[in-house]
DNA sequence: TGACATGCATAGAACGGCGAGGTATACTAT
DNA sequence: ATAGTATACCTCGCCGTTCTATGCATGTCA
């Protein structure tokens, strides 16, 4: 990752969720994605993700669809489900606060 | 915590740096400073800040003195070291690329 | 006397990231 | 032909961190 492994968990399941409210999509390209939309700051591994995408789908937020793709492989494509959504909701409110906190601590800045 | 376990880990020694960047401290009084400044946001237990001290004590970040109290309690004290800060200032730098990182993907915050 | 706050400490369970490894296909350059 | 790279999926086991639970000792207050 880059960054302190610890510093990364917690955020990489809402992270997914939010991807993935935009529009369906493959792990592959999540990787590549999320690489890029962080200008290569978060560098995302496939052994992280692919067990993130199993447990989400295990646990109801996401489901999954095999797909040919023009160029002959197979992609599994990840759906958001309306659980999904609401703990995306319930997630993305958590980090606020939790960053919120962690600059009131680290910068001393108020909110 | 309160919040996600995964989410604070990786940021309590973090701010244990930073709070004895203002002046020397004992475990105790941090856990009751922390879970003040943040308005009970941040609820830190004793068994996750005492291994942390030690083990930033074990890497030369701080130093430790016992004090007598006057209520006769015994207290560990502890100060931060130069290596402690420059170690700070390399992880408060960190947290705030990564925090920015997931400012973007998750809310579409530029920078 | 019993509860609660102060103040230190440790052991074990739980959990997620990641390196390393594996499978398979397709395209490109030598 | 063949080696290399990109695509695309996957799993195993290590590692570090947090939390729960527990323990000790003291002082205070109802």
């Amino acid at each position: 990752m880059g960054f302190d492994r610890e510093l990364v968990k917690g955020t990489t399941a809402t992270v997914v969720l939010r991807l993935l409210r935009e529009r369906e999509m493959y792990g592959y390209e999540m990787v590549k994605e999320v690489n890029a939309r962080t200008g290569g700051l978060f560098k995302w591994k496939e052994g992280t993700l692919y067990p993130c995408l199993h447990r989400l789908e295990v646990d109801g937020l996401l489901r999954s669809h095999w797909r040919e793709a023009p160029n002959g492989k197979k992609r599994k494509y990840y759906r958001i489900t309306a659980k999904g959504l609401a703990e995306l909701a319930r997630r993305t409110e958590e980090w606020k606060q939790f960053a919120g906190g962690v600059n009131v601590l680290l910068l001393g800045k108020t909110g």
